[in-house]
Parts: C-alpha cells; sequence; structure tokens
DNA sequence: AGTATTAGTGGATAAAGTCCACTAAAAGGA
DNA sequence: TCCTTTTAGTGGACTTTATCCACTAATACT
C-alpha cells in the first residue's frame, strides 16, 4: 500500500475541516429563503444556460418528481421560466428569467466574497501557495475519475 | 485585495470539486441504515468517550428535541447506554455500548479504506505531495478562526 | 428562600425527499 | 405502418428529517 495510516487520519482529519470549511462558505445560501437543494437547481440553471427537467435530475441527481415540484415553485416565483420545447412536445426548456438572474449574480457575487472574507488575514504568497495547493490536489484526484 | 478573480474562481471550482469528493466519501455511511445525522452522533459519542446531551447538541448543532429523539433511538438500537449523572440529576452520561463501538469501527476502518481507494493509482510521491498541500491548507486557514 | 437558567422530553407541525402510478409524447422495431 | 418500449414530466400519498414550543425537574444564582 502506497499509503500510511498516519497519513489517512491526516487525510480524514482534513476533510472534517474542509467539510466545516465549506459549510461555512455556503450557509449564506439560506439566508435567500431558498433551500439549498433549491439554490443548487437556480445554480445548475444558471450555469446551463438552458436545459429541461431531466438534465436537471441528472446532474444534480434529485428525484424526478421533486425536480418537478421544485421547477414548479421556482416558475411560480419568477426565476424560472419554462418554454415548451418544439423538437420533444413532453418538455420544457428552463431558463432564467431576469430575476433568476439577478438571484444567480447576487449568489455568486456573496461567494466571492466569502472567499476573499476567508483569505484575508493571509499573505500574497500565502494565497497563491494555498491556490496551488489546491489546483494540485485536484489535478491529481480528478485524474483518477 | 490580496487575491485576484481569477483565483476566486478556481478556489470555488475546487469547492465543488471537493465538495463532489466528500459526498462520494462519506456515501458508505448510508449503508449503515442511519443517516448522516444519526452517525455523526454515533460518531461523535465514539470520539468524546462520555459525553451529555447537550454537549452533542453544541458540538453538532442538532436541535435539542431532536437530539433527544435521536439518543433514544440508538438507546433502543443497543449502540449508546444512558446512565443517570450523580452530580447533575437533569442528564445522562452517555456512551457506547460494545455494538456501538464496533459500529464506530466498521464506520472508520470502511472511511479508512474509502482513502486508500480514492489514492489507489496515485504514486507514493503523488500521495506525499497531496498531503503536504493539504496540511498546508489546514494549517493557514485555521490559523484564520 | 425565591428567581433564573439549564437539561431533557414529547406533542404538533413544517420542510425535505421518496415512491408509485399515471399521461402523453417519442423512439425503436417487425 | 402499427405496436411495443422508453422517456419526460406530473401529482398523490407517504416517509424521513428537522423545527418549534411548552412543559417538568433539577441546578445555579443572589
Amino acid at each position: 500500500m502506497n499509503i500510511s495510516n498516519d497519513m489517512i487520519a491526516d487525510i480524514r482529519q482534513f476533510n472534517r475541516f474542509y467539510t466545516n470549511i465549506l459549510g461555512v462558505l455556503d450557509k449564506h445560501i439560506l439566508d435567500t429563503g431558498y433551500s439549498f437543494t433549491e439554490a443548487r437547481v437556480i445554480l445548475e440553471i444558471g450555469l446551463m444556460e438552458q436545459c429541461i427537467a431531466n438534465n436537471l435530475v441528472d446532474k444534480l441527481e434529485i428525484d424526478r418528481s421533486y425536480m418537478s415540484r421544485i421547477i414548479n415553485k421556482l416558475s411560480k416565483d419568477g426565476l424560472v421560466m419554462k418554454e415548451n420545447s418544439i423538437l420533444d412536445n413532453r418538455t420544457s426548456l428552463i431558463r432564467l428569467t431576469p430575476k433568476g438572474i439577478t438571484f444567480f449574480n447576487q449568489i455568486n457575487e456573496k461567494s466571492d466574497k466569502q472567499i476573499v472574507r476567508l483569505f484575508e488575514g493571509l499573505s500574497q504568497k500565502e494565497i497563491k501557495e494555498i491556490h496551488a495547493s489546491m489546483l494540485f490536489i485536484q489535478k491529481k484526484l480528478d485524474s483518477l475519475e
């Protein structure tokens, strides 16, 4: 085996630590009045620009009927619009409304600010090193999947 | 500001990536028939060795009444035992039973194996570098709190 | 002693998520 | 083509998870 028990313990400790960091960073989502799941849906629609419900189901691993209800709620709230697809009459093309885009942007700006906040107190050099460490970890672990 | 927009984007990308990793690593918890929350309680009791319900409430940020129900369930299931405190008659000292300790150990072993699995395919050198990166990130970000 | 706080509990309810059965459209054969 | 199978989406019913509140009993405070 290439990995010692001490290393495993350290890595698991890092995971607990970073889970915590992620929790702190994401908490602001709930200030919007939407749940994490709903916010994930909104953000994913924003990223995809246009999609159908099933794309979101696959990508976010959310139950189809649950997704249907979430999209309806978001649609009622005016964050999302559904347009009948011409190519496939079973589906609707889903997009953010201007209000949805505003929401999307606000979340993103807030998330960016959270990162700035997390790193304030560190020197430029330290930040660069952390950044490099993250890229490195991601590159190495990503290559395995 | 010490941190560029590109870096922020990279870090947020890393966070999404690592959220995913953590999700994969933790999924096995659900195979036990207990929820994440219940498992967190069991693991925390295992770590604390002995505690009262309110310690768990504070540490895990779970509602008091919910905690009460969880502990009762775990007690009914024979994973946890409550012993009346002599010092404070309002409280019970909570501990894992042998069955609970077995559960605790199984979860930990499985989690260790998940780490091994995550890293297999990487060379010893690469693992060492990832390990060092994690320690570095943790050291730097931990110092801020 | 008398008041305030703290620990824990159960009832009621809300929020989140799952399961199933169904409709309607599309895709894939003989 | 017709017929079967698959896919997309929906709503009803339900379970699980979590929260809120009011209450009891014990301890801490002054």
